[in-house]
DNA sequence: ACAATGACATAAG
DNA sequence: GCTTATGCCATTG
């Protein structure tokens, strides 16, 4: 446990139910843009005590990018679409419509992320 | 301190 | 648009 990792299980802790964020996004708020990998790692570990929303937390692509070793895809989908969140076909998120970067922050120079 | 690993991201083909 | 290759950061052995 570190820092950054403590500060990534806050980050994510704040995402709002029904809404989700990327990795990169968690890893730009902590503090350290271009260190997804990092923020994939610090979930990947989450005490088990903590109550984390860790589901809420998907790719650039709005899709899901899970270890199957812990859990499946197909366990963070039901739990995001049990919140709202609805799946495109191929399983992508509408970042415009379920995406949250910070508190209401919105999108400006981001990715496109209009694919939709 | 070095090398290897991993729930990513971006650029190319 | 999708698949493949390269880069990045922090954590772990």
């Amino acid at each position: 446990m570190t820092p950054f990792t403590r500060r990534i299980y806050a980050l994510v802790s704040t995402i709002p139910y029904g809404q989700v964020s990327s990795y990169g996004e968690v890893a730009a708020m902590a503090g350290r843009p271009g260190a997804p990998r990092a923020v994939g790692s610090a979930l990947a570990r989450i005490p088990d005590d903590l109550d984390l929303p860790w589901w809420r937390v998907v790719n650039s692509s709005g899709k899901i990018s899970t270890s199957p070793i812990h859990h499946t895809a197909q366990i963070q989908r039901a739990l995001l679409e049990d919140e709202g969140v609805h799946f495109s076909t191929g399983g992508r998120i509408d970042w415009d419509l379920f995406g949250w970067t910070a508190d209401g922050r919105s999108l400006e120079s981001e990715p496109d992320w209009s694919t939709a």
